[in-house]
DNA sequence: AAGCGTTATGCTATGGAAAACATAACGCTT
DNA sequence: AAGCGTTATGTTTTCCATAGCATAACGCTT
């Protein structure tokens, strides 16, 4: 039987979790499609969820992440901050450096034989 | 706002899960105990779940990691196998070696602000 | 003024995981 | 032979996270 070491990591405050995978892929959403709406249906979420993620990351973040505006020729709208890009660029180096250490650490586990 | 790097690490095969912090504690407190019903009395897990473990770890695994007993005069109980022993070596170490690795890396997270 | 797509937010429904319950068999003890 | 605590396993119930629905406000467009 061949066994691999699996793992996940994610950024929390006091608060509770800030950044993980779903939320950071949220974010490219928002940051790609213009809007909270449309990057929630793009990945099959409901709208509703999608705004407590963002909602949530506000509440632990001293500048916003998102910005959003309401009316207008579109409906509205969402766009990233400086930090909302900063956060996504953030996450993914920690994932990735994450990753690599979880491939690395699969040898030792010969000794379950 | 301070942030912190927080993560989970298991071990997997094909079939799915086979270690993680939860089946690790029910393997010490099998051994602790002598059975599976007094192990997952200990930590508030229902014997039905307490042996869906076992038994999902017993699927994944060539050599089983717990003997079991039925009758006798404490009417039956479990002990660990070699292999029983090892197993619960081998994630604490691979979990005490993340834990550092995700405490080293949180340093890099100032990048958040 | 009416209509649209959006943000924002409360309330209800649902589905899947875990708990809880139920039963049978086992083999010592009394 | 009856009783006990255990393993083993099927069935039902509970709980909670998420989805889903419903509504109001906003500000452009027509």
């Amino acid at each position: 039987m061949r066994y691999r070491l699996k793992g996940r990591v994610w950024i929390e405050s006091d608060e509770g979790t800030f950044l993980g995978f779903g939320r950071v892929v949220l974010l490219e959403r928002i940051r790609d499609h213009g809007s909270i709406s449309a990057a929630a249906r793009s990945m099959n979420m409901s709208y509703r969820h999608a705004w407590k993620l963002v909602d949530s990351m506000h509440r632990q973040s001293a500048t916003p992440l998102v910005e959003t505006t309401t009316g207008g020729k579109k409906g509205g709208g969402a766009t990233l901050t400086k930090a909302g890009h900063n956060a996504i660029a953030c996450f993914w180096q920690a994932y990735k450096h994450h990753k690599q250490y979880l491939s690395d650490q699969t040898a030792p586990l010969e000794l379950l034989k």
